[in-house]
DNA sequence: TGTACATCAGTGAACGCGCGTTCACTGATGTAC
DNA sequence: TGTACATCAGTGAACGCGCGTTCACTGATGTAC
């Protein structure tokens, strides 16, 4: 689908869109904007997605879709080691690692907030973001059960909401409208997930 | 201030905006809903306000400010300690409690997001968010230090914006667009908090 | 105490503008026979 | 291979509407003398 030309073109406008959203923000970007930034008119934006509700849910649609995607292929080969030795600290850590690198991209820390504010007030999108928080949190959960296989299932995934909440978290307090980003304050928020999931 | 008279019919427009800013948002409220919601004609309340942003950045300025004041009221006390024995575990549990019980109120919650959203934008909001965080972080240092006074500022502090990052995290993984509330998840996430106090 | 004046709270109509949406249209690309 | 037709990509002008802002105004409350 993303292949045909029709789907290749449709890609192009959301890249644009998604641009427009990460720096006016959906409270201050008009279709003018979003047309523009594409290099289209504003009546050929609207040949692809009617309305502008239409764009909006499909940019933070496939943001939220590859944003799993990129979670799930860092942490699906460790649901795969079945009964090999748990995982290392170390080894947890570099998949923190990993995690993380999506929040020194400011732009990609505005696109959750805005998702986070669109989806409180229209429900077909909370529903997207439910889901995606969903799977997020059922992934780590996995990689907690891998660390720790006493664990039973609801408080893997309790830990899991646990490790999440703290990731989400830096991506506001360590942005620029929060206390800022640096070196040490991101090794101790690895150092805390890592002490999460081994359970110390 | 506020006891005076046009003092405090400011606040009740301030009151009603903040009610219409939790319900709509930034981005689907107009001034006529804002007016409306205090009962007032929309000229009226550019008498207070002149523009929208005054009135935007008044509401969210005063709310973030009373959270602060929240805040510091219940973490006051515990820095005035002093060279008293440390805190145990169930006095900071205790604490956390009460940092977290914001969150059961859902359009704090939401107040919250409109706050990043909006911030991300105006740089004049974004000053004033980064001082409550700044502030945040600070008391929950003081705490941090009262807890483990071997450990230097610049640890506490970071210790501290961890735990705050837990925090603000929760709110949003445990909210209506994340995976839900529930009992078990908010001890999972006071005993995350404390143990990273505590430093275990 | 009474009067004159200034200040403040609140109204209501009107403003121009930019918004999202509609639609008739052009030109290129594909498909049938 | 050529022609006829349908589909699709993209344009551009126009729409009505609701937006934020302006402003002249009324009536009540305070203040001076």
């Amino acid at each position: 689908m993303i292949s045909t030309k029709g789907g290749q073109r449709q890609a192009e406008l959301l890249d644009a869109a998604e641009r427009v959203l990460t720096t006016r923000g959906n409270a201050d970007a008009s279709l003018r904007d979003f047309a523009a930034a594409a290099g289209v008119r504003i009546g050929h934006l609207q040949h692809y997605f009617p309305t502008r509700a239409d764009l909006i849910r499909a940019v933070l649609e496939r943001a939220l879709q590859r944003s799993l995607e990129r979670l799930s292929s860092a942490l699906g080969p460790v649901e795969e080691r079945g009964e090999q030795p748990a995982l290392t600290r170390s080894e947890t850590t570099s998949l923190f690692e990993i995690l993380l690198a999506e929040q020194d991209d400011p732009s990609c820390v505005r696109l959750f907030v805005e998702v986070w504010a669109i989806a409180m007030s229209d429900e077909s999108t909370a529903a997207v973001v439910r889901d995606f928080y969903t799977g997020y949190v059922g992934h780590v959960a996995d990689l907690v059960a891998c660390v720790r296989p006493d664990l039973d299932r609801s408080r893997s995934l309790a830990v899991a909401a646990t490790v999440v909440s703290l990731v989400e978290g830096a991506a506001i307090v360590h942005s620029t409208v929060g206390v800022g980003r640096s070196a040490e304050a991101r090794s101790e928020i690895i150092r805390a997930a890592v002490g999460l999931v081994h359970g110390s």
